[in-house]
DNA sequence: ATTATCTATAGATCTATAGATAATGC
DNA sequence: ATTATCTATAGATCTATAGATAATGC
């Protein structure tokens, strides 16, 4: 029943996928061991070997969802060279991302999660915030008068707002006009943007 | 052993009232029934007379924080009513805030698990959201060719996602900084407020 | 010989129910 | 007589560990 290094390593990476995926869909505590381990094709008594406590797989699971949504970023943002800012803004505050929860940004998804778990996982967060906070600083460009941090840190939080409300509600209406009015609250944000007046 | 239905009534709300704040510091799924009880003073076998489910008293708690959280925005407000906007933006926006998970905002505590959870749930956050924005609407007055509750939707969503943002990460010089880019951000919002120049 | 995975299980905890008890409310 | 609460328990599930197995890697 032994299998190779190599196919240790990628079942390795296959539960840290599927985990990265389910924390997002039902939160940490919402999804045991057993339902992971088989969502990766595994049982559960191989997780012990490969992981050294449940709370061990929360902080890479946190990692490497935070590291697919910052590739996301950065490929939203490549195959729009004249508006990476407003085309990753209108990539987040989409209906569709609204929707995908296991796939979609895992601050949104897990972040009062995160508050409540250890240092270990809030510091996957920091780093993955962080980097968030890097791309959007350098999209907004030189804002007058003030700091491009703080403009990032304001920018990311309208986002990461709009999302938790877009999703805490029943009515789809209503989840969309947050999304939308979000998005018209940034439109000055992206110094690339042709400046497209009120979208209405 | 049975009690009077005034007292009865009495402890019924004790569950409430102690399952909405150790909802919000744990999370839906992080605190079983047997120490919800024994917080409200009771032991578990007296839950069922209460409650149907689990899931009742979720949407019960959750309708409960938030009227609580609206009532401490109309606190605030009618002590500041040169700037109630501004008043609440600053309680909401302060460190305080961020370490108080358990009597805070529900939305930034409980946003990402309402969402993982059925329509009554998600019905008790959209009236507590629609409230929220009611207040930011009549606060924010009329703003010159905008909609007040477009306004109001994009105020709400950067103090949630501030907030969100701030409990995810070990930084606390960082969890300060999201709160006050996020308020630099909001400042020119409320009309009311004796225009102060930069933060710095 | 080592070890990644499997089956099986320990021990704790979870939601929900059953039956006993004793005070209420008619 | 009704019923709010209690103790006790059923049955499921949770994290973690133990021991068997069979393929790898030296």
């Amino acid at each position: 029943m032994r299998v190779s290094r190599s196919q240790a390593a990628e079942n390795r990476q296959a539960v840290i996928d599927a985990a990265s995926r389910l924390f997002r869909e039902r939160g940490f505590d919402g999804i045991g061991l057993k339902d992971l381990m088989e969502a990766a094709g595994l049982t559960q008594g191989a997780f012990y070997k490969q992981f050294a406590s449940k709370d061990d797989l929360v902080a890479q699971a946190s990692e490497r969802a935070l590291e697919g949504a910052i590739q996301r970023w950065l490929a939203t943002a490549e195959a729009n060279p004249k508006d990476p800012l407003g085309a990753v803004i209108a990539l987040y505050l989409s209906m569709a991302h609204r929707e995908e929860r296991g796939g979609g940004c895992p601050v949104v998804a897990l972040g009062a999660d995160a508050a409540r778990q250890g240092s270990e996982v809030k510091a996957s967060f920091e780093d993955g915030i962080r980097k968030y906070l890097d791309l959007i600083g350098e999209w907004v460009g030189r804002p007058k008068g003030e700091d491009s941090t703080d403009k990032a840190m304001a920018v990311l939080s309208t986002m990461v707002g709009a999302m938790v409300l877009s999703r805490a509600v029943n009515n789809k209406r209503l989840s969309k006009r947050f999304l939308q009015a979000a998005a018209k609250s940034l439109m000055g944000s992206s110094p690339g943007a042709a400046q497209k007046g009120q979208l209405r």
